[in-house]
RNA sequence: GGAGGCGUACCCAAGUGGUUGAAGGGGUCGGUCUUGAAAACCGAUAGAGGGUGCAAGCCCUGCCAGAGUUCGAAUCUCUGCGCCUCCGCCA
């Protein structure tokens, strides 16, 4: 959420940012409803002082035989008075509220405006492969003639955008969920296996709703209403929500595998085969919470941490700084890391980072004491490492063989007992 | 799912309608004592959000959350949430 304070003070640059996402902010309704507020605020408040005092001196009054039924009359007056006011004071407060909420967070003032079309790819690591003397398969091919997929089985029993992980394909996966894992392991974060059932308010606090109310799946029945998770992120940055943390404390690193599910309504299923898109897929998702001057350190230190992974697998991928207008609504600023998907020629995200800077710590109510016993909203980030779903297919794809099989890279091979290739079963 | 209990400041806890911003204890910080430490003793410290003001200050909100009763609520009523205990069911 959007600092109130700041849309007050300063709405014309508020105003520049939120253009650069595209977001078209027309201040005037809030800055009249601030000044409305701050009106009746002042009278509601006065009045409420003149009450109390008159209802202390009751008990003094009393003692002096005075005439308290006068006294009590003037404060029903008092009150009556009042109920309008505060009324329409609750109500400006809820329409403030209502327009803040909605807002994105502001990007970064170095990102360029824009969406997709101005996101700037900073570093590419690896080479494209070149498959000379065949013909590549892609990933579906790939899964299926290697036994690690079954897409038929997973409509049968779910649905389709599914798949269930077979034999070594489940080993596969399970290895990189692995990897994943002890190296966050050995950077010194901490392992959250959260509940994938949230309430409504971790939704908002991430800054998922309202936005974004229609693509997550909701439990049928629960009062109060229950979601499942679209990311661990949601989770994460709920962790300590409502809660004022040290600054001796900071930064927490976290890290938590869980699988995610989205409705992914309207997506581009037909070009997108396979696992590119699904309902559900695995990751793992790190997030960090700072003080308010140390979120720069710690959003590079995450994108090191994604990349390092990708690295360390051996994928050709790209870095991309993405333009204010495609970061996520939440953030700041983003980063994605885009993995070499070759049968699509096509670089896909297998980890967004991001800065939420106080965005989501304001919605929750996340905050640090310094060491003076100042508050401060800390800052959130989060990022991905990694989505094991394109990472998937884009493993079996640069790394196929003229024989059609898969070498496995050399980090995943003590998860998988030391196996180091992959062959087809037919 | 059924029955009961509880929710007060960093922690424990008193408080059941009136100057209660909230007793007491622990903790923390400072001091006395001590070669040093402990103990003992003395002192300090009670969160947060908002309004107003140059500031000191003053004011509003505030004892899980919301609504209500009352001139006045931590204290009474209702609702919700959370936690605990017992019973049932169950991976």
């Amino acid at each position: 959420m959007i600092d109130a304070k700041l849309i007050e003070t300063r709405p014309d640059y508020v105003k520049e940012a939120l253009a650069k996402k595209g977001w078209d902010f027309e201040p005037e309704g809030l800055l009249a409803l601030f000044v409305k507020r701050r009106e009746l605020l002042k009278e509601v408040e006065s009045n409420k002082a003149e009450q109390n005092r008159l209802s202390k001196s009751v008990p003094q009054v009393k003692k002096e035989g005075g005439d308290v039924q006068a006294l009590f009359a003037k404060v029903k007056e008092l009150a009556a008075l009042n109920k309008d006011k505060e009324v329409e004071l609750d109500q400006v407060e809820k329409d403030i509220q209502a327009q803040i909420e909605v807002l994105p967070n502001m990007p970064d003032d170095d990102l360029l405006a824009g969406g997709k079309e101005n996101n700037t790819p900073i570093y590419h690591f690896g080479e494209e492969p070149k498959f000379e003397g065949f013909t590549p398969k892609d990933h579906v091919e790939l899964a299926e003639s290697l036994g690690l997929i079954d897409y038929k089985r997973a409509a049968k029993i779910s649905g389709s955008g599914t798949w269930v992980y077979t034999n070594l394909g489940a080993r596969l996966e399970w290895a990189l969920l692995n990897y994943f894992i002890t190296t966050h392991l050995n950077d010194g974060y901490e392992m959250i296996l959260p509940p994938h059932i949230l309430n409504e308010q971790s939704g908002f606090t991430a800054g998922q709703f309202p936005k974004f109310r229609e693509d997550v799946f909701w439990l049928e029945g629960q009062e109060p209403k229950k979601f499942i998770l679209p990311t661990a992120e949601t989770a994460l940055v709920n962790l300590h929500r409502d809660e004022v943390l040290s600054e001796e404390d900071l930064p927490k690193r976290y890290f938590a595998y869980t699988p995610c599910y989205r409705k992914e309504a309207g997506s581009y299923r037909t070009e997108e085969r396979g696992m590119i898109r699904g309902y559900q897929f695995d990751k793992v998702e790190m997030v960090q919470y700072t003080t308010d001057d140390g979120s720069d350190k710690a959003f590079d230190e995450l994108v090191r941490k994604a990349q390092a992974l990708l690295e360390g697998l051996g994928l050709c991928y790209q870095l991309n700084k993405l333009a204010a207008g495609d970061c996520s609504h939440s953030m700041a600023r983003t980063y994605d890391i885009e993995v070499f998907i070759p049968s699509m020629k096509i670089y896909k995200e297998v980890s967004s980072v991001s800065n939420a800077r106080d965005y989501q710590a304001r919605r929750g109510m996340i905050r640090y004491k310094d060491k003076d016993g100042k508050m401060h909203f800390c800052h959130t980030l989060n990022g991905s490492g990694l989505a094991t779903s394109r990472v998937f297919p884009a493993l079996l794809e640069q790394n196929q063989q003229a024989d059609g099989s898969v070498i496995i890279p050399e980090v995943l091979r003590p998860f998988m007992g030391g196996l180091s290739v992959l062959k087809p079963i037919k």
